[in-house]
DNA sequence: CCTACCGATCGGTAGG
DNA sequence: CCTACCGATCGGTAGG
């Protein structure tokens, strides 16, 4: 027998796997600078001293690498956003903490170009196709894990029951997405203090 | 003497300035829709029934029009959204039609694909150049813009003195381009909605 | 405003 | 994973 798989469930990867894992690592930075569009084949190519379809072989199309790009930036975001912000008891505390990591995620320029999903989204919002209904996706489920977060927040007593949780998830993430837009264009981080501000005023008339 | 220059100061156009507006017309729908970049000087000579180097010539370089149709898409921004708002009467009055046809301007897809600004600046802010520092601009007039009707608000006492005008800019932008944002990757009205209900509130809580 | 062209780069393929 | 290639399109130019 060649090798146990029962050992090590996860970083047993092939070499295959590997290259393409680092292959996604740099498409991922490379997409929230240039874009998931001017994330050209060539281009991702010479970045990592490859032959233009030595890559391509990892992903068949165009469409299919910028899939997996996408892919790999939702790891990035969950590792980086969601498990730290899960970290914190439920309620508003979680809803504070997710707050607070996106902003740090924001800060820290997690993706160089800034965040990854805002930038896609402006980028395929009017082209129809597999590629903006997975960036939709991702943001929804942001969204989403915000307005769940508000609605435990109101059921633990931590929040007014008459608040709408939808319009409240809505309005923070307009503040998180107005700071990360704000911040690539000035490269001053007070918009993240506008954020953060506007967050915590947001919070407190929610408040019981 | 071949034309009197002083009757009909405005509309008195060559025919190549007549052309160069129509040219600037599509090429300001078509970034809107496929970005500044994605407007490609084959692409807007098609869809003119134009020869490239004919409507090249125009120009003499990308980034020139990429300039111009920034140029046009600020005129038709200033015509649908600052000079209806500029015709309430200063104040809070002012700063509510501000925000109520900048909502009008998003809803009734002024531009084809979304508000040009908020696509363009997602597009180029990580791309240094005169493109990205004009979009800047354009979107620092705008904030400047509802900073000052924030102010005269203050001033008028329609709006608390202890507000902080830049904070409260902040917020209402980022309430309007979230709105934008959402409508575009979801096609649903409802998230101009949100971004009124999300802006009455905050004018709410700032007003004496 | 046109035809005719340039070198560079795009996504993708053949064949190994 | 490579070399060598394809047709299409890019921004831009020559010359009229």
């Amino acid at each position: 027998m060649k090798s146990s798989a029962a050992a090590e469930s996860l970083p047993r990867l092939t070499a295959g796997e590997r290259t393409r894992q680092s292959i996604l690592d740099v498409a991922v930075d490379l997409a929230s600078v240039e874009g998931l569009d001017g994330l050209t084949i060539g281009r991702l190519a010479t970045e990592l001293d490859m032959s233009k379809s030595g890559l391509f072989a990892h992903f068949g199309s165009k469409e299919e690498l910028q899939l997996a790009t996408i892919e790999a930036a939702k790891h990035r975001f969950a590792a980086e956003v969601v498990a730290p912000a899960l970290k914190a008891k439920r309620g508003l505390p979680r809803l504070s903490a997710l707050c607070k990591e996106w902003i740090g995620y924001g800060q820290d320029s997690v993706f160089p170009g800034g965040c990854f999903f805002a930038a896609a989204a402006a980028e395929f919002d009017s082209r129809p196709g597999l590629v903006r209904d997975r960036i939709a996706e991702a943001m929804d489920q942001w969204i989403d894990m915000l307005r769940i977060a508000v609605r435990k927040a109101i059921e633990e007593g931590d929040l007014l029951s008459s608040i709408d949780s939808e319009q409240l998830a809505f309005e923070i993430n307009a503040m998180l997405m107005a700071a990360n837009f704000d911040f690539q264009l000035h490269d001053d981080k007070k918009a993240f203090d506008r954020a953060k501000k506007g967050i915590d005023r947001l919070l407190h008339h929610a408040s019981a």
